[in-house]
DNA sequence: CTGAAAGCGCTTACAG
DNA sequence: CTGAAAGCGCTTACAG
């Protein structure tokens, strides 16, 4: 029923080679004879179906965006830095949402094979090194955001320093007893905010408190909700000695925090992690990350592997910013 | 370089249809050879190629849902409830971001003309019954979320209501002045809104003040943004007479008019419209949608389109509740 | 249970 | 500037 390259060639009374010419922008088409075919393809609904090119011409013109949660502003931010680098480029992008629960290894290795696209752009997907390593075989343009590795172009953040900087600033105010509020223990990202966080408590010869260590109950989404907050906030406020600054690691959790303080009428300190575009409005002390700028790295990465796969891999680590609001300032 | 469907076949000393109908699940196989092929495909890192399957048996086994941010919750939990119901499905979900300035129905057209999936799901995209009249002639499936249509299996929001409902509660509490928080004033969903709005003062004998229509200046995402709020919260309390309560069109913007509020140090009762996950912890009163819901609905409809595009159109319209929190209770 | 062969809708040297 | 033809990597009747 839909249109062919054969239906327009027909109509136009040329071979189905000048049709596909003109849609691939080669200059060696006569100019009537090409607006003519376009003209035809327009009436007709015609475009050269996307399948049988990239199978035809070995090339996808696409690229594809692996995510595990697009639920925030994280995400946001790093796909508006990819389709800006995407915008003279004649490259579609399409996203794939990378189900946690799932086999995260096998879900990306399964798109690998079937070969949906020119290259892959990992979001926040913490393969290990041993996972990445298999991915290697397939010699195919990958390029990681927010996660690190020797074996392909990465562009990521230094989480330990993050967990310095907000815990640092707090001991530097004169607290002491600083809670962890984490998210899933086992969470790459959290593992090293807390690295950063002992690191700085070392620093005032302070040694990390197990039961200052908090996170909720409720574990979806590796715990990074507003729910975990409360409860976690909730766990805090009933403890004997109950902290007296908090180290949240990541906005949206602390979102919850600072209502189950309200709800309990109590006020302590709190440095979070993100700072998503509410936290500005919220007046959430956190540390923030270049994330559209990192986006628009990690898409020229790939790009130019795309290009050219045997270049020399890449590696940006960013260093995260503390922004001072209302939260840690009371 | 990568391995082909003949590499398979070769090794295994079977013919390329075999190694298909592994792959296809085809249970006309001996069990030994099935295994054998499994095997090797597996060592050799081998899946049929998307790209090439699709053209040879003319389905794509995928779906693609197309929407114009994705920044928040809304939809996010859309996708929970498409995810939900390809579970079982063997179906892929792909998605593509549709660049609002780019010309929406340019875009979907470009992608139905390609055919890049079995079907499509349109989240948000408000296209006017016209261009849906043109999309009709590809006799391609396709499904409309938050959009509604004759055209197309639909299932929408009750915008009107939802304006209706909220502003009838301010008005039952006394409230007379109340202000319209609007995003822009050209997208479909506040246009509804406004006219529930406005039903509902006239109920109340209240003839609509041109004066009490606000929004900010920042127009990036239709004003859908906490910039846009805190600007147009700034404009209504420096109105001669401010206002008594105030309906805004979304929690995002709520989140902007409550700093606002708080910075000028002044509490106006607030209902907006959304129920986004952090809502419950900031205390908003909002127009809450069931999103998961309808997210399944529109995934079935499309599904079913899928099997059979000659089945009646389907076109529910979900009405909305107001849940009352703490910015509405002054 | 398996194979030979046609065909899906394109692209791209090659030749003119 | 244009066409004939081979080929991309699969699926799927058809035949056995």
């Amino acid at each position: 029923m839909p249109k062919t390259i054969y239906d327009i060639a027909k109509e136009a009374g040329v071979s189905i080679a000048t049709v596909s010419r003109v849609f691939n922008s080669s200059n060696s088409v006569k100019e009537s004879t090409r607006e003519k075919i376009l003209k035809i393809a327009d009436d007709l609904g015609y475009h050269p179906q996307a399948y049988a090119q990239g199978l035809a011409s070995k090339k996808k013109n696409s690229i594809m965006l692996l995510v595990p949660v697009m639920s925030n502003y994280f995400f946001t931010e790093i796909l508006r830095g990819t389709q800006d680098v995407l915008a003279d480029e004649n490259i579609e992008l399409t996203i794939l949402n990378i189900n946690q629960e799932k086999g995260v290894f096998r879900q990306v290795e399964q798109i690998i094979k079937r070969q949906w696209a020119d290259g892959y752009l990992l979001v926040s997907l913490h393969l290990s090194q041993q996972e990445l390593q298999k991915l290697k075989r397939y010699k195919v343009p990958i390029s990681l955001l927010d996660d690190h590795s020797t074996h392909f172009d990465s562009v990521s953040f230094n989480n330990e320093q993050g967990g310095y900087t907000a815990t640092k600033y707090l001991l530097n105010k004169g607290y002491k007893r600083i809670v962890f509020l984490s998210g899933s223990k086992e969470a790459l990202p959290n593992k090293e905010r807390y690295k950063g966080y002992k690191k700085a408590l070392a620093e005032f010869k302070i040694k990390p408190d197990e039961s200052l260590y908090i996170t909720g109950d409720s574990m979806d989404r590796d715990g990074f909700t507003e729910k975990n907050g409360y409860e976690a906030m909730c766990k805090i406020i009933s403890l004997d000695e109950p902290g007296e600054a908090i180290f949240c690691t990541s906005d949206i959790k602390a979102v919850g925090a600072l209502k189950a303080m309200n709800d309990a009428n109590v006020r302590i300190p709190l440095i979070s992690y993100d700072d998503l575009s509410i936290s500005e409005y919220i007046g959430l002390s956190t540390i923030s990350q270049p994330m559209y700028k990192m986006g628009c790295q990690a898409t020229r990465h790939l790009l130019n592997r795309i290009d050219n796969y045997d270049i020399i891999i890449c590696d940006h680590i960013h260093n995260p910013e503390l922004i001072i609001r209302n939260s840690s300032e009371i």
